[in-house]
Parts: structure tokens; sequence; C-alpha cells
RNA sequence: GCCCGGGUGGUGAAAUAGGUAGACACAAGGGACUUAAAAUCCCUCGGGGAGAGAUCUCCGUACCGGUUCGAUUCCGGUCCCGGGCACCA
């Protein structure tokens, strides 16, 4: 065995013998316990950061710790190749995106294997293969063959000079990025998918994620927003002939309905468009609120304008007459692009009749009858209704019951469920993505490409403006016939969350070419067992992952309900207190790292820093600290080694000292195998192991039954951390003389015999202090207990004299007394 | 603005079901080894007070308040930091 630690060396054999053996390679065994472990496949971008290292290291640990247990496990990567960056790189760099991809590609899987990560390379993809993408577009035609897929209007990001559309990021502080013109709201024709229509079963099946953080389910929930209100219609005072003689709107607060003051229209209501034809203030107002932001956060935080159109509507219960406002804060997206407003119980309606002078009337009071000022704040509580007529004196919760059936019984409205979650929009008016499966007719309408002309491939060698599409501008991509007649392809592609909403399935069978997905693969492998990935995913990625599972499940294309098990959220790599980021400038490139003290220490230092939930701290001198921890278990597994050969352990012939860290090899284990299992907590597993070493260090008994004692202490460490650090433990278990992989080796098991104690401490308190501690009995029964806590000098100087009004004994911790 | 998290020594953190606050590390200081340095090993290490000392004691988990014999942990409020907000992925 060599002295030193040589990481370099003993990292390149390692990964040479699991690629030899191909030890990671996974395949449907029906006889065996499957165990699926994924982690968020990354975008190319460029080379792997520390966020990715974290990512893939949790998830490394996970799968290697189940394959120990036995388990038949997946584990495998692939690359969310398509996407904004590499427009963006082709134009920086001149490159076609496609190659830039690819290179990028090729770096980083090189960096991943370096990084001993035990991937199933075999069933490696990228999205950006047409092999990947055209069973997206097929699928994309069955949704649309479903009725689950329509095409409407929807805003985007315009910049008038460039013509083209700008990502939210590419808006900077309401100017194109490119040009720095101020950014329009434009409404083009856009696809979309109604997932709407299942926003009950994500809704209700959250409940059944047991294995997910309650923080993303409250999240999602929440963006769901289910909500029941009323959907009623207000008329217009006067008809707009040919336009409309009214609107719908929807209020979760029918009991404030006999407040409404008035009305507020989006800029785009076909009724605020038709006035503003006569009225060019009006026109003006609907132009300015077009440059505000299509995001919701700066919808949230911009200043609420409105203009009054002239026109009035008709109060659905009394008839009475009240304004219509145009306000940019009511979007045509949402809804109907028209709400109701009641300043008196509504903070924001609040404000703006405030700062307009419109009318405040108050209808609900406090039910515990605290009198209110309306014109100093909303009173937004529930309560109890007054100036309602009829309806004065029900609770907020009755009057929603009976203003909504005085609504149903006048024709005027209905109960409805309604939610804040929105049709999925999934074109994107860019070039590098799956191009859209649809045909447009030259008499116009559309159809989906049939299935015999898919994939629509996407060209790879192609020249970026920085400005439009290559597709959109090259007039003979879109050229297509179908039964012998000319039809023009979309030029549109898929938002890239598609891809990612369906690759953990597409890994059970990625070279499956007859179908999708193969359903015996995909029924033995799914769901994902252990989803691994960054926090800031908890809404977007993860919703229309679940949706398109449930989606693939409707198709028969498999079986269970959800995709995720269980899912892991990690928390951001930091240094210096904020997010590692290239604009920040304080990154640190994994690469040298390796290199310098080899991926186990990388590996082990990052898994030690923080629990794997929490943000962590990025410290060169913890990596440095880590690294000293390998050297010394090297070099505790060399001192062992050459002490020689250590006889059969003999549990009845040990001393004390012996039988100590005998207990704790055995505590250590019981207390890993929980942190690995249930706690997730590999940082206190790791601090586990690092205090079993110094006792081997300490009690360094090198002769006969402490050789034996020290060979089985050193063996539970090299298996306990064997998921964490696999090289080195490894090569330290082909040292300790076996001749079998390490990657084959099961996980340590307790001897419960080994955890007996014979005394046991206790603390003492009195009045929740501590005063001192007890040594006692391990079976010492509570009556002895106390009588002699009490019993101690300590003690009695707290309670003499003083009335002991409960005294409790918690088994194995303390004892404790209060006194008056 | 709305939704969801987080805040503990000089630093990263630990305290698992309301029961010993600071395990395990990092940094720092002191010592051993060395001609010297590096490496390695050993000791000290939240703040205040008492004691020659073993120890004892008070304060302390962002801030204010509450529940409890006992609160880092539960409840109410405040401040600060982070994630998401539908076209970054």
């Amino acid at each position: 065995m060599e002295e030193q630690y040589q990481p370099q060396a003993i990292e390149r054999q390692a990964q040479q013998y699991w690629q030899q053996q191909q030890s990671f390679r996974a395949a449907v065994d029906p006889n065996r316990e499957k165990y699926y472990c994924l982690a968020m496949f990354p975008y190319p971008s460029g080379k792997l950061h520390m966020g990715h290292v974290r990512n893939y290291t949790i998830a490394d640990v996970i799968a290697r710790y189940q394959r120990m247990l036995g388990k038949n496990v997946l584990h495998p990567m692939g690359w969310d190749a398509f996407g904004l960056p590499a427009e963006n790189a082709a134009v920086k760099n001149s490159v076609a995106p496609a190659k830039w991809t690819y290179e990028n590609i090729d770096y980083m899987r090189d960096q991943l294997k370096q990084l001993g990560f035990g991937y199933d390379w075999n069933r490696e993809l990228a999205t950006c293969k047409p092999d990947y993408y055209r069973w997206e577009q097929w699928f994309f035609t069955r949704l649309y063959e479903k009725g689950l897929v329509y095409k409407k209007t929807s805003a985007v990001n315009w910049c008038p000079k460039d013509e083209t559309v700008l990502a939210n990021e590419q808006v900077i502080d309401g100017c194109c990025w490119r040009c720095d013109t101020k950014v329009e709201r434009k409404e083009i024709p856009q696809w979309f998918i109604k997932i709407t229509a299942y926003a009950d079963e994500l809704l209700a099946s959250l409940d059944t994620l047991d294995g997910w953080p309650e923080q993303v389910k409250t999240m999602q929930r929440n963006w769901i927003g289910r909500s029941e209100g009323v959907q009623m219609r207000f008329d217009l005072s006067k008809p707009i002939v040919g336009v409309a003689d009214g609107f719908e709107i929807y209020t979760t607060r029918p009991d404030t309905l006999m407040g409404v003051t008035y009305v507020s229209l989006a800029a785009e209501h076909p009724i605020a468009l038709a006035t503003a034809q006569n009225n060019p203030q009006l026109a003006a107002f609907i132009q300015e609120c077009k440059t505000s932001s299509v995001a919701e956060a700066d919808m949230a935080t911009m200043e609420k304008k409105g203009m009054d159109t002239g026109l009035t509507a008709l109060h659905p219960l009394t008839g009475r007459a009240v304004p219509v406002w145009v306000a940019n804060y009511v979007l045509m997206d949402y809804g109907s692009g028209a709400v109701m407003a009641v300043p008196a119980h509504d903070q924001r309606d609040w404000e703006f009749a405030k700062k307009y002078n419109l009318a405040i009337e108050q209808v609900i009071a406090p039910a515990d009858g605290t009198p209110i000022d309306i014109n100093q704040a909303a009173f937004t509580d529930k309560g109890v209704l007054v100036n309602s007529d009829e309806f004065n004196a029900l609770s907020s919760q009755d009057a929603f019951h009976a203003i909504a059936n005085k609504l149903i019984e006048k024709n005027r409205g209905s109960i409805k469920v309604n939610y804040r979650l929105r049709d999925w929009g999934v074109s994107r008016q860019r070039y590098w993505g799956a191009p859209i499966p649809i045909f447009n007719l030259q008499d116009g309408g559309e159809i989906p490409v049939p299935a015999h002309k898919l994939p629509i491939l996407l060209p790879e060698d192609v020249q970026m403006d920085g400005v439009q599409s290559p597709i959109k501008r090259d007039p003979n991509w879109r050229k297509d016939e179908l039964n012998g007649a000319a039809v023009e392809r979309e030029t549109d592609t898929f938002d890239t969350f598609m891809e990612s909403s369906w690759y953990y399935a597409r890994f059970t069978c990625p070279d499956f070419a007859d179908g999708m997905l193969d359903k015996t693969a995909a029924d033995y492998w799914l769901p994902v067992d252990q989803y691994v990935g960054g926090i800031e995913h908890a809404i977007l990625h993860l919703l229309y992952a679940r949706f398109f599972h449930k989606l693939m499940r409707d198709e028969g294309l498999l079986q269970c309900d959800e995709p995720f098990k269980k899912l892991l959220c990690q928390g951001m790599v930091l240094k210096d207190g904020s997010k590692m980021s290239k604009s920040k400038g304080n990154t640190v490139d994994p690469q040298q790292l390796i290199e310098q003290y080899g991926a186990d220490t990388v590996r082990l230092f990052i898994m030690f820093a923080a629990p794997p939930e929490q943000s962590l701290e990025w410290s060169d001198s913890g990596v440095e600290g880590a690294h000293r921890f390998l050297k010394r278990l090297w070099k505790l597994v060399h001192t062992h080694v050459q002490s020689g050969v250590a006889p059969q352990l003999d549990v009845n012939a040990l001393s004390a000292a012996q039988r100590d860290l005998r207990r704790k090899t055995h505590e250590t284990i019981a207390k890993i195998s929980d942190d690995y299992s249930r706690r997730y907590t590999f940082n206190t597993a790791i601090a586990a192991v690092m205090e079993l070493s110094n006792e081997i260090g300490k009690l360094a008994d090198r002769n006969g039954q402490g050789l034996a004692v020290e060979r089985e202490a050193l063996q539970a460490a090299v298996l306990l951390l064997a998921p964490i650090v696999p090289h080195i433990c490894q090569a330290l278990w082909r040292e300790l003389g076996h001749a079998d992989t390490l990657l084959q080796a099961p996980w340590p098991t307790v001897d419960n015999a080994a955890l007996q104690r014979s005394s046991i401490e206790l603390v003492v308190q009195v009045n929740g202090k501590v005063r001192g501690k007890i040594e006692v009995a391990a079976d010492a029964d509570t009556d002895t207990i106390i009588a002699f806590a009490l019993a101690q000098e300590n003690i009695q100087k707290f309670i003499a004299g003083k009335e002991i009004a409960m005294s409790k004994v918690v088994p194995g911790k303390l004892v404790t007394f209060a006194v008056k």
C-alpha cells in the first residue's frame, strides 16, 4: 500500500474500472427492486459550475447508497440542449447554436466523468436531437387531436425597431437589450396546451406526494390557485353596436357586490378599443398601457393608472349605472379582461378610488362590531353586510350564497370555480427549439403534421443574425406539401419546458425507435424514486412535468399518476454571501479543484459544508480541511495494514476501551444509516465518521483484539463514506483485503449487542435550567433516579426550602424538577 | 406587490419528537517536532463575573411579545436576506 494518498492515480484507476465493468449499466429486471434516481439534467452552457457539482453529487450519493442496499439502480444523465443562451452565444461568437451546444456537451460530459458520477452513459440523451424531439412533436399532434391544444392571441414583449419578440430576460428596464428601444406589449397568435383542464387533478394529487417538501407543494397549490366565486354579467347602459352590449366579470367576493362603485377593463378589451376610436385621450392611454411589461412582478409593482371611458354599466342586481374605467393593471390574458371594483373592501381598489376620486361605499362591517373608518383604510376581512338592502345583517359567508342565488335567479350569473393557473403558452418565436409540428393550409386554417411527415427537422447549419430566427428568415424552409397540396410549416418552436417535461420518462428507453416510450421499460422504472434539483424549479418545471406525465398516462404510454415520488430541492452555492455567478465574478471553477485535490475532496467538501436543502457557503480553506481528512483516513488504514493481520473478532475478550470503540462503530453505523435513508443530512453523516476516525486514532491499540476492533471500525468508515467519496473508498476497501469491488459490498448492519451500556449520564434540571449531571445504571427505575438526583449537592442548593411541584424523568436524557 | 423559504460563535454548521445551545470542521492563538520552513501531532477557542483550582454563576440562537417547569424548536407581530412570479433554465 502506498503511504501517501494520491487522488489522481486512485481516481483514474477507479473510473477506468467502472467503465470497463460497465458498473452502472441498468437493465429491466422484474425480480429485483428498482430504484430510479435522477438529478435535473443540465443546460449545456459551457462548463460545469458549483451548482451542478452539488446537484449531481447529492444524486450520486443517493444512487450509490441505494445500490449498496441491493436495489437495481437507474441513474441516467442527459442534456437540456435547446434554449436561448445558444442563440446568444451563436451571435457573439459566430458559431451555429448546434455546434456550440455539442461542443459544450462534450466538454461537460468529460467533467462529469472526472467527478466519478455513476451514470449509465448508454442512456445519455440530448433534447436537440431529432430522435428525441420527434416524439414530442408527435405527442403534440396527439394532444391537438384530443382537443387539448388551441391557438389564441397572447401578449409578448415586442421591440418595434428590431421587429422581434423578446424574452423577459431580454427586456432591461422596459427597453430592448440590443437597441435600447422602448419595448411594447404585442398580441400575437400562439399555441396553448390546456393545463387548466388538469388543474383539479394537479391540485388534488399533490396530497399523494408524501415525499415532496411541504414548501413546494404549498407553492404549487398557491400557483394553481383554486377559488370559488361568482361569474356575472354587467350590461352596458348603451350597447356599442357590433362590438358588445356588456361584459363578464368574476369575483371571489360576491358578498361585496353591493359596494361596487366602478368597473375596470383591460387596455386590450374590445369595449375599450371601440371607445378609443372616438376618444383620442383614451387611445393615448391605451397606447401607454401597452408599454408596460408582461411580467407579473412588474404589473404588481407599477403605478396603478386608469382612465374613465365615459361609459357606464348596469349593476346586475340594483341596475344602478357605474362608471367603466380602463386600468393598466387589468390584463386581457387573465379571466375575462374585466374586474369589478369595491374600493371599501379591496386595498388596490381603495387606492385607485382615492387617487381618481371615485366613490367608496362600505357594505361589510366587522362581525364583532368594531367601528371602522372606510375613508382611512379598506376593510378587507370578511364580516357582516351593511348598506346592502335585502342582504343586510347576513354574514359574508351567507351573503356569498344569497347573492349568488339572486344572480342565478335573475339569470345574471352563476357560481364558478376559477383557477389562477393559466393555460401553457408553448410558442416561441425563436430558432433553437423543436419546430411546432403544424401545417398552415393555403386557404387558411391548420392541421397537425401527420405522423409519416415527422419529425419536422430543425436545420443545424445556420447563420444567426441576432434578430430573426433562421427558419423564419428562410422562405424555403417553411415550404412543404401534403397529399400533393402545398402547405406552410409553422416557424415557431416549442418552449424548452416541453423537452424537460418528459425526459425523465425517455431515460427509461432512450433508444426506443417505435414510439415515444417503451411501456414495459417505463412501467418498470417509473415513477422516479428520487428527483434532485434546484428550488428555483419548484413551480414551473415541476408543474409542467407533472402535467405532461398525466397527459402521457392518458395517452396510454405509462401507468402511474405522478412522475416523481420523492423530491429534494438543493440550496444554492454562495460565495461571500451571494450566489456564485459569472456576472458577480465570484465563481470557483470545479475543474481546477479536481486537478488540485481530486474529485473526492470536492465531493466531500460539498456534502459536508451544509445539508442539501440549505444554501452552501463556499470556502477554500474548507476544501483544504476536507482534503486533510481524506489524508488522515488514508494514513489510518495504512498504519492499520502495516500493523499485521487482525485476528478474528472475539466480542467476549474485549477490554473496556475496545468495547467503547466498538460501541462507537455501531452507534455510527446506526446514526449514518438514518442520515442517509431518512434525514438526507449527509453533513452530519460525515461528521459522525470524523468522530469515529478521531476515536480510532485516540485508541491506537494495534495488538490482538485491538487490531480486530480497529479493523471493524475502519471497514465501517470506508463503507459509510463510499457513496460520498467512492474512489478513495474503493482503493481502501481493496487495501483492507477485499477482492470484491466496493460497489457490490452491502451496507453495514448494526450489532445491537455492541450498543449496550452499563451506565448512562443524565442531566438534572431545576425550573428548566441545567444544575447538574448524574451517572446512573442503564436500567435504573424512575424513583431511584429522582432520589439520586435530589441528593446531589448542587440540586439541593436550588431546591432546599421550596416545594417541588413537578418531577419528571425523560428516559436516557434528563431529570427535571419544577419548584415554587 | 403577491406566494414560498431562511436568520445560531470570528466562519460553515450541530442540537432528529419542546429537554445539556455550539457536535464536526474552518480560521485564529499557543505548544511539540525541525537548523528553518512546509507537512504532521497536541492544547485553547461565544461573552461577562466569582474561584488557586476542580468548578460555580449570569447573559446569549435577527428583534419584540406570548404559551410552557423548560423554547434555536410552538404561536402572534416586526426587520433583514434569498427563491419564484408564467418567454433565463
